[in-house]
DNA sequence: GTCTCGCTT
């Protein structure tokens, strides 16, 4: 604590690195805040950390230590949850996310006398532009200070990031971890299968080590589900050929779509042993979720294949989608520390030293390299920052995923032709939506469908909510069928909806139509805070009576947001092909249209076995170039089927302004032409 | 003929 209130009191950007068990995340705020006595000066001293679950569980852990009530001094702010007091609260642990929203409307973080982000090193998009902008406000802030916490030895780029004079790097803070030794081991030759060589290392730990219980880290749902069966089957029958050698074991799956309470099996003690055998053993079988967020006391051996999911985005046709990759360095450092917590342990890595030593980047790219940006764009905007391409960034994003983002932005009139945002564009940063979804929102009161509107909204920003588990396919499928309206996916999610709150009294319902309660309720959630948004802003929240009307209304206003999300169908063989990208894709199974209509709009595109597009719905070409008139000039388009088709609607619409005899239709509003409307839709008439 | 690692506003 001396050595820390020393180097603190003497400057102003510190970063600090401290192992697991350091207890760094408890400790150095309450040292600044008894330091920097952040309530006598009206403000308060937060701490950052990259889930929700950790900014409570923190702040409780550090209100017990302080013996003051949760919520008063020490609380904590997360969506939909906020546990603080203002006046009263002075240590505030919170999501990187929510401060960052915070700074959209106090661009200078004046509340804050001290600012620590923890966990650094995992560069969350929300924490890197966090950096960015506190390393700004820091030269202008000169009574601010900041703390750059990380777990590994990525410090010096913290430490040359933060030197506010050119000549000197932040200074460094280390502390030591408190946890056990973990010897390593590597495969001699690579392995071909890392499924199958992790099943044989797992069996090979439980018939030759000690007593001890095993976390092993694969790559997705499936994979684990499928190699618990196996370790299982394997297990049972080395324990009936030899049960004086062998003990019993449980394979326990644990990934994040997994239940709560299917989640908690992770803290069951091993099998006991049958008649006096050797003891049991459990194995837990993780995604990456078991490497950052979730901590299981007892694991001695880690079995480390070297890969997991992650998100890969391709600006060129604008798709995320996840890629199984190699990990980096400092992932593998840190699951084999997962084996040392309660004694010294044991990692097999299945990969040779060599690869390691060469093969495997040091840190995991940054999130903000491997993302669609358009939402971080619009909050930068929002911020007050004009050049993004300059914007001080730890590691810049490729130029050509930042003009995705700004061109996306633009035809959707949040910004305008020179760059700037509009009003429109600062009332989109308000809503915790994606820009798509936030304009398609704010434009439905001129559709009078806007309570429907935010209804879909909510549901197309939560996890996927169909549940089909494998042995009841058909079942789940009947049950689906049966929400289904036709006429388009969008529709069928308001449905759906709409059934959850007019059966909520029905304690199973969800589950009996093979639903996610959880996904359902976080819907719900998200509707209520984003009716509050609309209210703040005044969108107004109305609905039309006459259905057919409304059904088409929806489907109008989604064209509004989503216009840059459409397909046309070439040919009879169900082959669509997306608008200006020329993406072949085909509708997605899951797709609840009874038939193939010529343009569709879509709200996913995924790379999956083939290029699909998901949640769907029919739209017209009149609406296209009537809502979107700008994206749909056919100047802008290649010659093909789908200029044609657009050239016919075109000329449709000519001959019925000509028809009109004086011309008196209105102008035909162009996005880019419109700057102080920001209500109305894009060209719409 | 489906397959979403992990997070967040």
């Amino acid at each position: 604590m001396d050595e820390f209130l020393k180097i603190f009191s003497e400057n102003q950007v510190i970063v600090m690195v401290g192992e697991t068990g350091s207890g760094k995340t408890t400790q150095i705020p309450q040292f600044v805040a008894y330091s920097d006595l952040p309530h006598t000066k009206g403000k308060l001293v937060a701490c950052t950390q990259p889930r929700r679950v950790a900014a409570m569980s923190v702040a409780k852990r550090v209100a017990d230590e302080m013996d003051v009530q949760l919520g008063r001094h020490v609380g904590y702010s997360i969506r939909f949850e906020d546990m603080t007091e203002p006046g009263t609260t002075f240590l505030k642990y919170m999501t990187d996310g929510m401060l960052l929203r915070e700074a959209m409307n106090d661009p200078n973080l004046e509340r804050y006398s001290t600012i620590i982000l923890d966990e650094a090193h995992e560069r969350t998009l929300a924490t890197d532009i966090l950096m960015g902008l506190l390393k700004g406000i820091a030269k202008k802030r000169k009574d601010l200070k900041l703390i750059i916490m990380s777990a590994t030895l990525d410090a010096l780029k913290f430490q040359k990031y933060f030197s506010l004079r050119s000549d000197a790097n932040a200074p460094l803070f280390k502390v030591p971890g408190r946890t056990h030794p973990v010897e390593v081991f590597y495969t001699q030759e690579p392995e071909p299968d890392y499924v199958e060589a992790a099943i044989r290392t797992v069996l090979m730990i439980h018939r030759a080590e000690e007593p001890g219980d095993i976390l092993l880290f694969l790559t997705g749902e499936e994979e684990i589900e499928d190699a618990c069966r196996k370790i299982k089957l394997e297990a049972d029958d080395l324990m009936n050929q030899d049960p004086s050698s062998v003990g019993p074991l449980v394979c326990i799956p644990l990934y994040s779509s997994l239940p709560p309470q299917q989640q908690q099996r992770i803290f069951d003690p091993p099998p006991p042993a049958i008649n006096d055998g050797p003891p049991g053993r459990k194995v837990v079988v993780s995604t990456n979720i078991a490497e950052t967020s979730l901590t299981i006391d007892g694991i001695v051996y880690v079995v480390d294949p070297g890969f997991s999911k992650q998100k890969v985005y391709n600006p060129r046709i604008r798709v995320e989608s996840l890629l199984v990759s190699p990990i980096s360095k400092a992932s593998a450092q840190q699951r084999a520390g997962r084996a040392g917590r309660t004694r010294p342990g044991k990692c097999f890595r299945l990969y040779t030293e060599k690869d390691f030593m060469k093969e495997l980047e040091e840190q995991t790219h940054p999130e903000i390299l491997r993302s669609n940006l358009s939402n971080t764009v619009l909050e930068l905007m929002k911020l007050g920052i004009k050049d993004l391409v300059r914007f001080d960034y730890v590691d810049a994003p490729a130029p050509e995923t930042l003009m995705r983002a700004l061109e996306l932005l633009n035809y959707l009139a949040a910004l305008d032709d020179d760059g700037n945002i509009t009003p429109l564009g600062e009332m989109m940063a308000e809503f915790p939506l994606d820009p798509q979804l936030a304009k398609l929102l704010i434009v439905s009161p001129e559709f009078k469908c806007s309570n429907e509107i935010l209804t879909i909204t909510a549901m197309m920003s939560v996890p996927n909510i169909w549940l089909r588990p494998n042995n009841q396919r058909r079942e789940a499928d009947a049950a689906k069928a049966a929400l289904t309206v036709p006429d388009g996916d969008h529709l069928t999610l308001l449905n759906v909806y709409n059934q959850y709150i007019l059966n909520k009294h029905e304690r199973n319902w969800a589950w009996n139509n093979y639903l996610s309660l959880r996904s359902l309720q976080q819907a719900e959630n998200v509707r209520a805070q984003l009716e509050r948004t609309m209210q703040r802003y005044d969108v107004e929240l109305v609905s039309l009576s006459d259905q057919k009307k409304l059904f088409i209304n929806i489907r109008q206003a989604l064209v509004c947001g989503f216009f840059m999300q459409v397909a046309h169908k070439e040919g009879e063989k169900g082959n669509y092909l997306t608008v200006k990208d020329n993406q072949v894709v085909a509708l997605h199974p899951s797709c609840g249209l009874d038939t193939q209509p010529e343009w569709v709009i879509f709200n996913e595109f995924v790379l999956t076995t083939r290029p699909y597009i998901r949640t769907v719905s029919e739209v017209k070409a009149e609406w296209l170039i009537e809502f979107a008139a700008n994206y749909f000039d056919l100047a802008s388009f290649p010659d093909g089927e789908t200029k044609r088709a657009l050239q016919r609607a075109w000329a449709k619409r000519a001959g019925k302004i000509a028809g009109r005899g004086d011309g008196s239709n209105g102008p035909v509003r162009d996005p880019k032409r419109r700057k102080t409307d920001v209500r109305k839709g894009d060209g719409r008439d």
